[in-house]
DNA sequence: AGCACGCCGACT
DNA sequence: GTCGGCGTGCTC
């Protein structure tokens, strides 16, 4: 960054808000020395320092001019695009949400503006070193194909350490040549492939792409049960935007970025896609968000954040699995990527895509309703037909006490396994037991800094709290009673299925894949390939099992407890429910074997339930639908949170109540609360929340804006607003 | 976010 | 007697 040049005696001809990438709650005037757009990237120096800077608007005036400093433009005066300063803007508002915070997503690149620097690569040279050792020799040979290279390259190719080629540029054998800081990224190219497409999936292409051409906002769901080929209809979109020389921006949650992802985008495109995520190294994210801002970067596969990358011309957006909970940002600024993705949308006048086999009840309403396009894709591909779903009523269909797997799920492994087929054990509970208690006194193992259950987890012989982190060992004897070895794991959760398989079936080859495997990912990546290679017969895993991967040989999907998330007063939690053990299901007889599927529940009757075992999605939808429309629930009214925390409970409890009875009464809105938070503490902080409902013509924002404004609250208690809460934590 | 200022415990 | 803990406040 430049540092601004106040000896140059400049005129002050101008002055501007700059926002600043700070927690700040409005843009600060500067002075500027030529006239500055909004966009306008500069150095603005702040007490002592100086922070990086966008011009936003006129100036507000509030400071005397003596005290204004100079913002200087960068170097090649860079500039952020109209539509992501606006989009900053809405974001901000609609979560009320510090602007200077939303930029700070904005300008994820810390070093994205800093002049680009060369490269330095080394190419063979007419000088000779004074003696030619063998090293010396090998690097030689490999320099002599006439590449250029960099020293730790060549050192590597060579087999060499970096001195011998060190010795060689001193004396000329090699020579220095810039290269560009980054090789360019390849053009995808829309007509590398073509794929074949059915009927369905050529009507629904048709209309994405007409959509793309027309480059007007829009929205559409792309509605596909499992196995439809969701994937390849909107690359048709894509191809069409790149046709067109726009860019386009494909949303996936962060657990389906995946090399297999960007591997079918490059067998479709002959390249591979720009990628952006939180494990970006510096350099990529730089070379990522300068060639978006260029419009180099034509495809974007990114997780939530690249919703606010500087794009040149964006021409289309994806948003794939649209109904995942991964897209709601929980920490920092709290937003929803997929809510916020078709406002992006719109406000670059572009369409939007989402895609889902099982979509959020908001955008089936919305499709339901003809405000999207609704683009259904029904057939499974190829002769694979839907699995049959059945229930096992754990009621009266149980094995011994203390055992999971009822004497009909075991008896259906054991037909599959006999067969040659794969069958897949799913719990969404990672460990060996999500509650240890003591049989002598009853004391359960609980998390020091959160309210949360400690769960064991056998193989490491710790006791994990899933929330903060927080770890221990197993104690030998009760912390409350001091009774020794009288602690009791209670529930399943995959390692003790893992246990009771390994007991009934102590032949069959099985794995365990959940997201904190002793081996850590590289080890559940390792099951889940196993089970495609067929090397193992059974697979018991978590949530993670149940994300796009196609086992072939899969013929029996057993949930081992489909009650798992319950209807527990969280208003989303039955649509999750039915989400995931979809999914879960789906997993089930992809190829030309029939599949089926074995649910174990205390509530057969459950509307889930029946949902899935008629394979009547819809039906389910409706219900919920309705359900909602009659408690002005979300989509049909307005929901937020405000989340109250900090280290002193009093304080915290205290805000609660201030803000309770500081509600302003207004005509359709309810405030309930304080309640502590579901975890009340969570890393040491304590924890209050109050839920705000309003009918959908109520501007809850400025409802809530007022309210904060005007209430003093304990300076020691954090206050963070969750507008569309997700979660009930 | 940084970085200063400011008021209470263990140490060269 | 100081060094230093991080709570609170400010930066145009």
């Amino acid at each position: 960054m430049t540092a601004p040049d106040l000896k140059s005696g400049k005129t002050d001809c101008c002055r501007a808000g700059v926002l600043l990438p700070l927690p700040l709650a409005d843009a600060y005037d500067y002075k500027l020395s030529v006239p500055a757009r909004r966009g306008q990237i500069v150095a603005a120096p702040l007490g002592p320092r100086t922070s990086i800077g966008v011009v936003w608007g006129d100036a507000a005036g509030g400071v005397a001019e003596p005290r204004l400093k100079q913002a200087v433009p960068l170097d090649g005066e860079p500039a952020l695009p109209p539509g992501l300063c606006d989009f900053v803007d809405w974001v901000a508002q609609y979560t009320l949400t510090l602007p200077g915070m939303v930029l700070a997503m904005a300008l994820r690149s810390r070093q994205a503006f800093e002049p680009e620097s060369a490269r330095v690569a080394y190419i063979k040279g007419d000088g000779l070193p004074k003696k030619l050792t063998p090293a010396r020799q090998r690097v030689l040979d490999t320099a002599a194909d006439g590449l250029a290279r960099s020293v730790p390259q060549l050192a590597e190719e060579a087999n060499v350490t970096p001195a011998v080629v060190r010795g060689l540029i001193d004396c000329g054998a090699l020579i220095p040549v810039d290269l560009p800081e980054f090789d360019p990224f390849p053009r995808p190219d829309p007509d590398f492939s073509q794929p074949v497409l059915d009927t369905e999936q050529d009507l629904a292409a048709h209309v994405m792409k007409g959509a793309v051409k027309a480059k007007r906002f829009g929205v559409s769901l792309l509605d596909g049960v499992t196995g439809s080929g969701k994937t390849e209809t909107y690359f048709e979109a894509a191809a069409e935007a790149v046709r067109l020389g726009r860019q386009v921006l494909i949303l996936l949650p962060e657990i389906a970025l995946t090399v297999q992802f960007l591997d079918r985008f490059a067998a479709r495109f002959g390249v591979r896609p720009a990628e952006w995520h939180s494990d970006l190294s510096q350099r990529e994210r730089r070379r990522v968000y300068r060639a978006v801002m260029s419009g180099e970067a034509r495809v974007v596969v990114g997780a939530r954040s690249a919703l606010f990358l500087p794009f040149k011309d964006l021409g289309l957006v994806i948003v794939d699995e649209e109904h995942e909970q991964a897209y709601k940002q929980e920490d920092g600024a709290i937003y929803h990527a997929r809510d916020m993705a078709v406002v992006r949308a719109r406000i670059e006048g572009c369409p939007v895509v989402l895609a889902s086999a099982t979509p959020s009840l908001e955008s089936y309403v919305n499709a339901k309703t003809g405000r999207y396009a609704h683009l259904r894709l029904t057939s499974r591909h190829g002769a694979a037909v839907l699995p049959e779903v059945r229930l096992i009523d754990l009621r009266n269909d149980r094995g011994d006490p203390g055992t999971f797997l009822s004497p009909t799920l075991r008896g259906a492994l054991a037909t599959t396994i006999e067969a040659g087929e794969q069958a897949m054990l799913f719990l969404n509970r990672r460990g060996y037991a999500p509650l240890t208690l003591c049989e002598s006194c009853g004391h359960k193992l609980v998390c020091r800094n959160c309210s949360a259950w400690l769960v064991e987890h056998r193989y490491r012989k710790r006791l994990v709290c899933h929330h903060c982190g927080y770890e221990t060992g197993l104690p030998t004897e009760c912390p409350e009673c001091h009774t020794q070895g009288a602690f009791t794991a209670c529930g399943p959760g995959v390692e003790r299925v893992m246990e009771e398989f390994k007991l009934a079936f102590p032949e069959v080859r099985v794995a365990i894949a959940s997201s904190d495997t002793m081996g850590g990912p590289a080890e559940m990546q390792l099951a889940i390939r196993a089970m495609m290679k067929r090397e193992i017969d059974v697979l018991i895993g978590t949530q993670i099992v149940a994300k796009g991967h196609h086992f072939p040989q899969l013929t029996l999907v057993g949930v081992v407890d489909a009650d798992l998330g319950g209807s527990d007063g969280d208003l989303r939690a039955r649509e999750r429910t039915f989400q995931l053990l979809h999914q879960v299901a789906g997993r089930a007889g992809r190829a030309e074997k029939p599949g089926l599927v074995l649910m174990q529940t205390r509530n057969p009757k459950d509307a889930v339930m029946q949902a899935l075992i008629a394979s009547d999605r819809d039906a389910f939808y409706d219900q919920e639908t309705k359900y909602r429309e009659v408690t002005h629930a979300p989509p049909f009214g307005r929901l937020a949170a405000i989340i109250l925390s900090g280290h002193d409970g009093d304080a915290v409890r205290s805000a609660g109540r201030i803000l309770a009875q500081t509600a302003p009464a207004a005509r359709a809105v309810k405030v309930w609360g304080p309640t502590p938070a579901f975890y009340s503490l969570l890393r040491g902080q304590t924890r209050e929340r109050l839920l705000v409902q309003t009918e959908k013509s109520v501007d809850i924002q400025a409802y809530l804006r007022t309210w904060l404004a005007a209430a003093t609250l304990p300076k020691n208690v954090r206050v963070v607003v969750d507008v569309d809460p997700v979660s009930f934590f």
